[in-house]
DNA sequence: GAATCGTGGCA
DNA sequence: TTGCCAAGATT
């Protein structure tokens, strides 16, 4: 069954690939940009194409190369990123982008990819795969989906990732190992879905045990989640002569490397209790609620009412050009407080 | 192996 | 409203 698999895979390709931004054909007999590879498949991980999308056009527009990407500011690059979410990323992007340019290139093999900051086990093979034309095994949420339904293996994640990584070894052939890689998560997100299996639609129905066995939604199947617990935590609004006062948050932990409003230590793995970074009075500006990967946060904002210099580094940031600070959406969102109850919305 | 690390969309 | 999920990597 194994080799009838990558054929039927890569005719439904052909038909109905994904329109996506980074898939922008290059010329005849050319290959794809291993930057523009590169730079999506890091911004894809954990992320839908859909929120990829107006930041891919971003950066490619504003460095429309890594040499580009390596002489930029990592503020610049940072605040660039602001929204999208797990900002190691773009960090390790920085680090990357460096690496490479200082090495005269990408390198073109998954091996030497895997070394590079950010790319893990799946974005090396994807970009080896896509932009290298090599043969590397793929697996991404998509594939790991695809490939437990059509095997039907039914051993619970993550136990099951060995045998999923050996029955799409077993599959991807030896040419054309880039559009097989995307035709199974092109398969995976709009037929062979987590919530959906479109089966009468799917090219490989035919040979897929999953379906033969009756119920390929409940594969693959994942262990229970613990309850994500709930935190709390205040953000000050510090404010002089149309200015905010914003800090930049250490490198590593959450929200690393980003501005940020100062706040009271809530992301230290405990409810916020640190002493507010200015003297004087605080007046209630509100309260956001945010959802993180393993907690839920109650941000309280505090309004400082009163004069004073705020202690440790920091600098103030002009409040109508609040959007260029590349805060993160938690923040943002807390400015966004302030300012709305500003204007008595 | 288990935890950590964002955000937005969807049912 | 809540839980689940998305082209995972790092420690």
């Amino acid at each position: 069954m194994e080799d009838r698999v990558a054929p039927l895979l890569l005719d439904w390709y052909a038909r109905h690939a994904r329109d996506l931004p980074w898939r922008t054909p290059p010329g005849i007999g050319e290959r794809p940009d291993p930057y523009r590879v590169w730079l999506s498949e890091v911004m894809l991980q954990q992320t839908t194409t859909a929120a990829v999308a107006p930041y891919f056009a971003k950066f490619t527009l504003r460095w429309p190369t890594v040499e580009a990407l390596a002489a930029a500011d990592e503020a610049d690059i940072m605040a660039e990123w602001a929204g999208l979410g797990y900002y190691s990323r773009a960090r390790n992007l920085v680090k990357a982008a460096r690496a490479v340019a200082e090495r005269g290139g990408f390198p073109d093999t998954e091996r030497e990819l895997r070394e590079l900051p950010g790319l893990g086990a799946y974005t090396a093979a994807a970009v080896a795969a896509i932009a290298f034309d090599r043969r590397a095994v793929v697996v991404d949420a998509n594939v790991e989906r695809v490939v437990a339904r059509l095997f039907a293996i039914e051993d619970p994640l993550p136990g099951a990732r060995k045998a999923i990584r050996e029955a799409t070894d077993a599959i991807t052939p030896a040419e054309r190992a880039g559009d097989f890689a995307q035709g199974m998560m092109d398969l995976g997100a709009t037929i062979c879905t987590a919530r959906d299996a479109r089966c009468l639609l799917c090219p490989l129905s035919a040979l897929c045990r999953g379906r033969a066995e009756g119920d390929p939604l409940r594969l693959p199947v994942k262990p229970a989640k613990k309850a994500k617990p709930r935190r709390s935590g205040t953000a000050f609004w510090i404010e002089r002569d149309g200015a905010v006062w914003l800090v930049r948050r250490a490198g590593r932990g959450m929200l690393g490397g980003m501005r940020a409003l100062p706040d009271d230590g809530w992301s230290a793995r405990r409810d916020g209790e640190d002493d507010p970074p200015v003297a004087g009075a605080w007046k209630a500006g509100g309260v956001v609620r945010h959802g993180f990967t393993h907690f839920d946060l109650e941000l309280g904002v505090a309004i400082h009412a009163g004069d004073g210099v705020p202690t440790g580094e920091g600098e103030w940031w002009p409040v109508g050009q609040l959007e260029e600070a590349g805060l993160p959406t938690l923040f943002a969102r807390a400015a966004q407080l302030v300012l709305a109850m500003r204007e008595g919305v």
